[in-house]
RNA sequence: UGGGCUAUAGCCAAGCGGUAAGGCACAGGACUUUGACUCCUGCAUUCGUUGGUUCGAAUCCAACUGGCCCAGCCA
């Protein structure tokens, strides 16, 4: 049996296998901890896919948790889309949706220990002070003037805290580790603040919230998570992690470890920027298909199976990265070429008639609907008299190498008939309105019982039976960066813009359901719109374009 | 001498002292009922730089140079 190639492992595997080995865990239990301030992007189906991928791998376990620790900026709105995407991406955390606002009673108790063990202290400093003592980058910092309050003092003051004896910002909790580390999340970092704000699943029960610092360790610790895998900026943090857990006392210390966030090349990823971009209402909503949340890329037709290929190709390192945008394009490609139907569309139509065709007769041609793929099965399309075909597939003077249709030529009508074309119709200014052709009757189907070739094959849709529908064609909203600029403005790309084409399709196209998704022959794969349909007629997108290798030879001296 | 991380092709990325995997992109060819797909072929004498250790270095050592992150009562 040939196996398939396998992948290299990623650092992060190596280091499980390590743990493994030397017996620091005996199985592997992960997480994907979003907070709910916005939608799901690409970048993030990375973090999910690789902490769903080694629990699937391991034999573990995954949970979907949301760090809800900061009331100010959460919204259940957010929690449910995240919820649909994760599982949609397939992500299977079973049973286990936790939030860490549920925790929010132990994260006191941990406070009170570590207030208990001299390890925390309630500071007055106002939020500016705190700033001024903290030090700089190349400056240690000083130690507050609270920081010596008995264990008594701080218990009673933390418990007003809990109280709202305080007002929002009075009095904060800070972990009492060092003024003067050269790491400067060691330096006192707060741990609790006063805000008075009602939770998205609290309520008004507390009035202060932990900080992700101190809140994120004991998250895991309590959900008995292994290896708690986080972008690389967390990465000064680590220290101050492994210092939560073990002043905490925890049996079961999780193990933070970094990979490099995914950035896509032209894209805007980053949940702030994509959400400026929705507030300030350059784009339609979270899910407007020049997005690369995953609702948008949802809407667009990406499959999730094209999205876990895209990740898993990717791999894992520690070293800033920005993935070709072409290389997510190939994905989808490889994941529909054998899923979907391959039909036929024009876009740009030019009309042509078949002058030896018997005008008002319509016949009706068999069709695969994926000539790799029999599963798919066949249809029928209508032939007659009058057809549309693609502008660009005739030239009246066609240029060296060019073999689709021009006066003269014989070329393949796609499951249909051998043409020829014979002339065209002009209008006063010259252009072109129709092109005449005569067809071969014995090569019906496509196939000349003489064996003679055709270099070109053409697709073409019947006039007739036709049916007009809206194409929209996405270019992605990008900047020269994929970032906004310093001064917070974007220079947004002028083809950034929905292009809405009127094409013609085949008439078996006019009751498809939402989210289907086509192979059009050499236009791209198009998926149907779920949101968009007029007059009961689909709406395609374009979810990315075949290639297309011929290109007009230079012209020589 | 603030701390941490990072550097292999246009873009990802393996490699862990024995003589540079793989994918995308690109180029050329074959095939073709679409110029797609498929199939071949090509694409790093060299791994940020400079030294050192070694029979042998992308791998070990030293110094240097780029890039990213950190001074929220955000996550």
């Amino acid at each position: 049996m040939e196996e398939e190639k396998t992948l290299s492992r990623n650092f992060i595997e190596t280091e499980i296998d390590n743990d493994l080995a030397e017996g620091v865990y005996d199985t592997v239990h992960t997480r994907f901890p979003p907070e709910p301030n916005g939608y799901l992007h690409i970048g993030h189906a990375k973090s999910i896919l690789l902490n769903y991928g080694l629990a699937e791998k391991y034999h573990g376990k995954f949970n979907l948790r949301f760090d809800d620790t900061n009331p100010t900026k959460e919204k259940t709105e957010f929690v449910d889309s995240i919820t649909a995407d994760v599982r949609w991406l397939g992500a299977d955390f079973e049973d286990r949706l936790f939030f860490a606002s549920d925790y929010f009673d132990t994260m006191y108790e941990c406070a009170v220990k570590l207030i208990k063990k001299g390890k925390a202290y309630v500071c007055d400093l106002s939020a500016d002070e705190i700033r001024e003592y903290r030090g700089t980058l190349t400056e240690p910092g000083k130690e507050s003037p609270y920081r010596n309050r008995s264990v008594e003092e701080n218990l009673q003051l933390f418990e007003d805290m809990k109280n709202g004896k305080f007002a929002d910002g009075e009095k904060v909790l800070r972990a009492k580790i060092d003024m003067a580390s050269a790491n400067i999340n060691m330096r006192d970092p707060v741990i609790y603040r006063v805000a008075r704000i009602t939770h998205h699943n609290t309520g008004d029960k507390w009035c202060i919230y932990p900080m992700y610092d101190f809140a994120h360790p004991i998250e895991d610790a309590v959900e008995h998570i292994t290896h708690s895998i986080c972008t690389l900026e967390f990465e000064d943090h680590r220290p101050l992690y492994d210092w939560v857990v073990r002043e905490c006392e925890f049996d079961h210390p999780p193990r933070q470890i970094e990979f490099a966030k995914m950035y896509l090349t032209n894209v805007i990823t980053g949940k702030r920027y994509i959400k400026k971009l929705v507030e300030d209402g350059i784009v339609d909503g979270w899910d407007d298909p020049r997005l690369v949340t995953i609702a948008a890329l949802r809407r667009r037709g990406y499959t999730p199976e094209s999205i876990r290929t895209f990740v898993e190709l990717s791999g894992v390192s520690k070293s800033n990265s920005s993935i070709d945008y072409a290389f997510l394009e190939y994905c989808i490609r490889e994941d529909l070429k054998l899923k979907c139907s391959r039909v036929m569309a024009v876009l740009h139509p030019l009309k042509v008639i078949i002058d030896n065709y018997p005008e008002g007769k319509t016949e009706m041609l068999p069709v695969q609907n994926n000539l790799e793929n029999p599963e798919l099965g066949s249809r029928e399309i209508p032939f007659s008299r009058e057809i549309y075909i693609e502008e660009e597939d005739f030239m009246e003077e066609p240029p060296k190498k060019y073999f689709r249709l021009f006066p003269g030529n014989e070329v393949r009508l796609m499951n249909a008939y051998f043409v020829t074309c014979t002339g065209v119709d002009k209008d006063e200014n010259g252009k072109i309105t129709a092109v005449h052709c005569t067809y071969d009757p014995e090569t019906k189907g496509g196939d000349s019982p003489d064996g003679r070739k055709v270099k070109g094959t053409i697709h073409f849709v019947n006039a007739s039976t036709a049916f007009r529908a809206e194409v929209r064609l996405y270019e992605n909203i990008v900047n020269e960066e994929g970032r906004f600029n310093e001064d917070g403005s974007l220079n947004l790309n002028p083809n950034s813009r929905v292009v809405i084409e009127d094409a013609v399709l085949e008439p078996s196209l006019a009751a498809v359901q939402p989210l289907d998704r086509f192979q059009f022959v050499r236009n791209g794969y198009f998926s149907v719109d779920p949101k968009g349909f007029t007059d009961g007629k689909p709406v395609f997108n374009r979810i990315v374009s075949l290639k297309s290798s011929f290109k007009v030879p230079a012209k020589t001296e």
